[in-house]
DNA sequence: ATCATGTATATTGTATACAATACACAACAC
DNA sequence: GTGTTGTGTATTGTATACAATATACATGAT
């Protein structure tokens, strides 16, 4: 099926996943007109895009005066994280039972496989992780809750990419934890698995904090 | 200080307010076109309101073709409510020592005056009821669970005067079960306070999810 | 009669021109 | 020298014209 996009829905993938990817970083200052010369589509579209992105949270526009990529601080990181372990963890919570169990074997075999801190696995590994929250925030049947954790794991990709341009994980033990929960789900202990769930997010969040902006 | 706002602020204030006060309701379509006329001002700043009521889950819409007042399933307001829940309880948690006790005493005051079934205090009574779930939102200190909850507000209110259009509360008890809300904050019982506010949370809306759309 | 197809119309998507605003920097008064 | 005021420039805010798309309805073939 051919299916033709908007210019707007093209801007806004384009400059979510630079920002998500980390080709943008935090503070980094945007123009509409930068972006259409970029894109060689008009200022409509760009801007469309721009108002998505905003309510998002992902870039703030100041009036009259343009655009940039939000910042972190400190403080905002672990607020974000908190966020999405309370609701991560109800996500959980209230999908237990319909979480594929399928994908979680295949989820558990890469995460052994990767135990070893190969630099090459390292892409795997975020892959991995990424993967593992995707599939708990997929299985939640509350679609609120569901539609609010996919906006925070792209702020916190957002974060992350900017914060860990230089190399991947730098918290050791992740891994281990990420099977932990797995495991846990496989054997059907939903509140152990919530338990680590929480306090993986919330690991990963205190050692992301350490130095933002 | 004269505050000179924009055009799309405003028609997305104009907007977002008719929904919140009933005067457009689920389901109903809307045009840009019919906006502008009514607005009297051109399609760009419309646009960007309704991108920005789309993004907040007010309004959806159809490609090419308009755009509508988001409507309500019943398990959707199930789903809404719930997701409130997790967050309100959350914020009260979080914000409990910061929640302003005397306004808390002045609330007191007005629901105790207020416990009168008198048509003419449902109003106070909604207000009242607006007030306390405010504070709370308020006063937590995580701003992501704080304006993930406002939103989530504007949505319930957008649902609740679609409902309640004929009459105010339909529910007996409601108003009891604030005043021993607020109690228990007064009385510095933050669990109570917070197993109190989440059954409040989802009586209502169990009274509420009984006739959607 | 039914289905496919074309056409008209309504509506959004996009481009572009113009207005309003904010910011920086220079000119001036004191 | 310092504060104020004006001016220029960059940028967004707004209006409007045109293009692309979807929907409904009519028209025709079978």
């Amino acid at each position: 099926m051919l299916k033709r996009i908007t210019l707007s829905q093209q801007a806004y993938e384009a400059i979510s996943g630079k920002i998500i990817r980390g080709r943008l970083k935090a503070g980094e200052r945007l123009t509409e007109e930068g972006l259409c010369a970029e894109f060689r589509i008009s200022r409509t579209p760009v801007r469309d895009a721009l108002r998505r992105l905003e309510q998002e949270g992902l870039v703030e526009a100041l009036p009259f005066c343009g655009y940039q990529v939000k910042s972190f601080t400190r403080d905002s990181v672990t607020a974000l994280f908190e966020c999405r372990a309370l609701l991560e963890c109800e996500a959980l919570r209230l999908g237990f039972s319909k979480l594929p169990r399928m994908k979680l074997e295949k989820l558990r075999k890469n995460l052994l496989r990767n135990d070893s801190s190969e630099a090459g696995r390292r892409h795997e590994l975020l892959t991995a992780d990424a993967a593992l929250h995707k599939l708990i925030a997929d299985s939640c049947p509350n679609p609120y809750i569901r539609e609010i954790l996919l906006r925070l794991f792209r702020q916190c990709d957002a974060f992350r990419q900017y914060r860990t341009l230089s190399g991947g994980e730098t918290v050791p033990g992740l891994t281990d934890e990420r099977l932990e929960i797995v495991s846990a789900i496989l054997e059907n202990q939903p509140s152990k698995a919530e338990r680590l769930l929480r306090t993986h997010i919330l690991r990963g969040a205190a050692a992301e904090a350490e130095n933002p902006t």
